[in-house]
DNA sequence: ACTATTTGATATTATATTGGTATCAGATAA
DNA sequence: TTATCTGATACCAATATAATATCAAATAGT
């Protein structure tokens, strides 16, 4: 069972890049290399980033993609919400009727619990947070 | 993103009918009605958890399962355990080689660290625990 | 012995999610 | 003008999850 998927990962590698690497457009081509990921499928990635303001982009030659946001600015919780919309540990309880018994229901409260747990850790994780291990 | 499937949510609404219901033998097709779960899909769950000694089963009318372990020594990790094989929160960070970089490295320590926390959160939610909240 | 009801075992199919690719237009630096 | 880059979007592939179907063996009641 993952808890991030490759696209959270992904955007967490490509942001973890540029916060470590030179100032200045770095392009997807680049990050690819560097790290490792698909293309096309970082692309769309840096794309939704860019989206969300976290990064900016130019075009054509010397242009590609830089931060805009500090990294101790940027929290896994909400690459998360960006890409996975949020954790909902307890969404397969619903489905189309919602608690058809109270058996869901206890079981669901616990989920939501530990969903909270969860998403106050990442929330302490920052691309900043994980570049200062990366050096240490 | 769940965090249980529906085979491990089965599990524990099965289980818990088990432990708030009447003693002795209680056939699939009872179960799947009151819980509302597939008929075939609740069999497979039952001849799981019958494998790992968690009920035994009686072939022939009124037969069915029954509980062999006490419900507070249920606890969901265990289920998540037989089901899903565990959490494995950081498994998407391996794949075919591991760890290409360091960054992964740095990711992945605080995703084994959240899963222990998050396992300890299950191991303390039992079959008999949830049965509490639900006559609460 | 016969029948209905139940589980054991196993194969198969369906659906949803995730992961990844391809294409083309528009921007821009040299 | 050309090569290099991003924006937008559509598409395909792989995997995991969810669900169904079938048949043999056990057993209780008659």
């Amino acid at each position: 069972m993952k808890l991030l998927t490759k696209h959270t990962d992904y955007a967490i590698r490509a942001l973890l890049g540029l916060a470590v690497g030179e100032d200045g457009y770095v392009s997807a081509k680049l990050i690819s290399k560097q790290q490792g990921i698909p293309y096309q499928f970082l692309r769309a990635i840096l794309q939704e980033l860019a989206k969300k303001d976290l990064i900016e982009s130019k075009s054509g030659p010397s242009g590609g993609v830089r931060l805009t946001v500090k990294p101790e600015n940027i929290n896994i919780t909400s690459l998360i919400e960006i890409f996975q919309g949020g954790l909902e540990f307890s969404q397969c309880l619903f489905r189309e009727q919602l608690c058809q018994n109270r058996g869901n229901c206890v079981l669901r409260s616990e989920l939501l619990r530990i969903e909270k747990i969860v998403n106050n850790e990442f929330n302490g994780i920052t691309i900043q947070s994980l570049a200062d291990k990366l050096k240490s």
